[in-house]
DNA sequence: CTACTTGCAAAAAATTTGCTGCTAT
DNA sequence: ATAGCAGCAAATTTTTTGCAAGTAG
């Protein structure tokens, strides 16, 4: 039998401790080698295999989230529970968004294909304040 | 101005043709190297760097996509229009599937947070047909 | 013609791994 | 005490790039 859904314990070590603690302060959602740059502050030895062991781990046992990403790095959000991204496509800043979607969405998933479904992740795209503000600018000047 | 939506033209090359091609006809959502490898059958010579390099332009002018993937390696979508997928936790394969989704939801992201939404991405995850006769086979051996 | 593209090979970027000594439980 | 973890360094994997020669428009 597979165990689904049961977390063996992990060991809660410093540098666990340091990396989770960092990830969770960062509100925004950093690469491995972004953490890497944290923790060593606190850590100076730490070694980037480290980071991304543990990186794996932690998400492994449900304590931090993976992000889905388009570009060549694989980045990290500190915040586990439940919640949708925005993309920026002119910064690629990603914020958190807070909304809620009815589950139906999964049920008619479930009934347009073959698969179980067991979960979805949505993400937004658009412009973000900052580069808004930039863009709106350089248009005046044009 | 910046040139949003204006795609220049490009030079339909025997390389992009059949990269385009190739990555028409495959059903999944191959990586580079899936894809270099398929061009490569038609065309012994073409350099990996070719198929990265091409894979972008085709991305640039809208006539194919990149996925958004949490694994280490890139992939893409043949099929340029509006869809969502579905990915397989078991074996990570990626489905198509057809899901209308009402434009309110962007509204309501709009709403939600200080981003202009200008569109969204929407995934499911679950278990493929195939992973899931594995597994009940696997759990009646139980 | 000539600006864009290719193949090739080398570099860079990102991630993973083997190993030996250390540490949380 | 000991299974699991850390640090280090080297290897892999994935993607990018410089350059000289080829080609589509």
């Amino acid at each position: 039998m597979t165990d689904d859904g049961l977390q063996k314990p992990i060991r809660m070590t410093r540098q666990r401790c340091v990396i989770l603690d960092q990830l969770r302060k960062m509100k925004c959602h950093p690469s491995a080698d972004e953490v890497y740059q944290r923790v060593r502050e606190e850590l100076p030895r730490v070694s980037l295999g480290t980071i991304y062991r543990n990186l794996d781990v932690l998400c492994e046992c449900g304590l931090i989230q993976r992000l889905e990403t388009a570009g060549t790095q694989r980045r990290f959000d500190g915040n586990a529970g439940e919640h949708y991204h925005v993309r920026c496509i002119v910064c690629d800043r990603i914020d958190d968004i807070e909304l809620d979607v009815p589950d139906e969405i999964e049920q008619r998933a479930r009934e347009a294909g073959d698969f179980d479904i067991v979960g979805h992740r949505l993400e937004f795209v658009g412009i973000c304040p900052a580069c808004r503000k930039a863009r709106s600018q350089n248009a005046s000047t044009n």
